[in-house]
DNA sequence: TGCACCTCTGAATAGCTGTTCATATGTTAA
DNA sequence: TTAACATATGAACAGCTATTCAGAGGTGCA
């Protein structure tokens, strides 16, 4: 016998199972504009070539050619990408002449990557046949 | 007076600012399967839905039905939602009858989920208007 | 057994995303 | 000024993804 009870969520009935469980979590749960934010950021981080550019910029700046070269990318590519970054704050650039010089602005994204990067290490010393890098 | 020199990357001529620069940030750059690893990671947090699954899992397990309800999905929808995460072991699963009960399996994720909660409206405390640039 | 129930799955579709190509903008040097 | 250069941008196309719908397991209860 699972009792379950039926509960009104943005004015539907829902079938639960545990009701207090849930309204209980459902409170906690961020607002859809937070949780919006969020997201967007894990999915600027969820592209491998976007990844490798924000890893390449985890030491300093790096011109838009030396970012190209870095992650094996198209100068548009690049540029195509690093503007996305830009738009949500997570790199910033500095214009010198013709050059443009990107750094990562963000240091929450910075912390998500140094967290990554340890894990991946981790990963590395349990698999070490893989190899450090191509 | 830009001295840029060419190098060469993986068979291929390229056109480099700081070549020093370059071949160390690129020796230091993780290997294709771990970068793939991790961006597959972060893809799976940056869908809105899916994230809050996983946020609603941070407490302990809960069944479909009340994932559910908690993140106003289908009953559809988070079940394939769930067999994405339970392939790349994010999440597993304890089955009770004919009820599933799924809980956060990946140590790894529960850290990038904290810190994003963590850091949710902070953002908004420090940048109030968001979209002026571009 | 029959039936309601919870979850899972496959197919299909609509929407999003990342790349390329061509071109524009702005800069430096001759 | 002209030419080469560094980056930025728009359009378009291919590939991926998330949702819905319909239905298929399995499970518990009468």
């Amino acid at each position: 016998m699972n009792s379950y009870s039926e509960v009104q969520i943005d004015g539907c009935t829902v079938r639960v199972v545990d009701a207090p469980r849930v309204e209980s979590v459902r409170s906690r749960m961020p607002g859809q504009e937070d949780l919006a934010d969020t997201a967007e950021v894990f999915g600027l981080l969820g592209d491998p070539n976007r990844l490798r550019l924000l890893l390449a910029l985890l030491d300093g700046e790096l011109c838009v050619c030396d970012l190209a070269a870095v992650t094996g990318q198209s100068e548009s590519a690049v540029s195509h990408a690093l503007r996305l970054l830009r738009a949500h704050r997570v790199v910033a650039v500095r214009r010198a002449g013709r050059m443009a010089y990107y750094r990562l602005e963000d240091a929450h994204v910075r912390m998500l990557l140094d967290l990554a990067i340890a894990h991946t290490g981790h990963t590395q010393a349990i698999h070490p046949e893989r190899g450090g890098n191509d």
